[in-house]
DNA sequence: CTAATTCTGTATCGAACGTTACAGATATGG
DNA sequence: CCATATCTGTAACGTTCGATACAGAATTAG
């Protein structure tokens, strides 16, 4: 074991607090005395644990991403792609709207830095965005493969038009929008689905 | 005529350069010497013209809905709920992904601030994004009364609908989406819109 | 028990923030 | 042509920003 005073708090725990804040003040909105408020430590302990604020935001973002993997792997490996289409949407009318007063409503990928005066951070927030694309995309050009997808469908697509949606939602949910209305949206929205001929 | 020193500045061409400062760094991450920079005014002169920041950032917004309000027209003055539908994603589609280098891709109220520190600016942004959703849904109740649309149909989700999916296309533009890709994935979203039987 | 190591709290750093005081410039009204 | 009014540029205001220096506390290694 190494040696030295040991850390006075658990990493996970000021990330979520931490989370809090940058999700519902973004990025630059959020003070440096802000975090260390809600995080419960000092500056000095902070920039030991994550190097500066960015790296901080870093580990938040991977923290919530961990949060997140549960409902992407309920999706990719729904029995039809169908299903998995409307897992996904239902999980994220679920997610964004209903908190339980532990965060803002929403979504952290979206709402916590659009823009920026850093660019860094939008970009590091799109990347993230983008890897659930490229989750469903995979999953999709399976199905299609397995004819589980019609010809014309485009796996792309129909991925990026379900990505599209979820953060729209994410943004209506930001702006107060209750589950039972994100949920009859996203009923809306699975209407587009493409339908196997004959099913 | 008023007596005094006349303003060196067109107010429209201030706000115009502003509001590329605030869409492309968000409300807080635009600071004063990069509006004034950008401007190309003082500190005195803005704060004489529009208060403070939380002033000109409140006229950048109605300059920003001043310039959107052409499309709003012709989409709630279309021939029938469908084609306004269709021509309000196109429409996002297009202005979105197409700035034509003159200001960032995506939507000025979905990007400028999501989240802040002053709660005021979301909330001031959510309402100008809802206003477009009731110009919507107003044009959709008046279609069902007419029975433009299924009696099945609800206006209000229909509009609700529609501003969820440009709200996402506006992320995925801002994220790097071409007008093609987001005409793509507008189409899909259509092919969600109600039918009328034996139409 | 001592030396070495790591974390903690206090107190503070220079820089940048939004904002404004002030004096000079430029117009109108009489 | 003078008084009044408004705008302009310079220069600076107090505050808050992200980030640290430092000394003391708490642990392990030997």
């Amino acid at each position: 074991m190494k040696a030295g005073r040991p850390r006075s708090f658990c990493t996970d725990t000021v990330l979520d607090r931490a989370m809090t804040v940058f999700w519902r003040k973004g990025y630059e909105g959020a003070s440096l005395h802000d975090l260390t408020e809600a995080m419960g430590i000092n500056p000095p302990s902070l920039y030991a644990a994550f190097g500066n604020k960015e790296g901080l935001f870093r580990a938040v973002i991977e923290r919530y991403d961990a949060r997140r993997q549960e409902l992407m792997d309920r999706v990719v490996s729904a029995p039809d792609p169908r299903s998995a289409a409307r897992l996904f949407l239902e999980g994220v009318a679920d997610f964004s709207a209903d908190t339980g007063g532990r965060h803002p409503p929403g979504c952290f990928l979206v709402q916590s830095g659009l823009s920026c005066s850093d660019a860094d951070i939008p970009q590091a927030l799109a990347e993230h965005r983008a890897e659930k694309e490229r989750a469903l995309r995979g999953r999709f050009e399976r199905d299609r493969k397995e004819g589980l997808l019609p010809e014309g469908a485009n796996p792309a697509t129909l991925a990026s038009y379900l990505v599209t949606m979820a953060n729209g939602m994410c943004i209506q949910a930001s702006a107060g929008a209750t589950t039972k209305q994100l949920r009859e949206i996203a009923d809306v929205a699975l209407s587009a689905w493409p339908g196997m001929p004959g099913k």
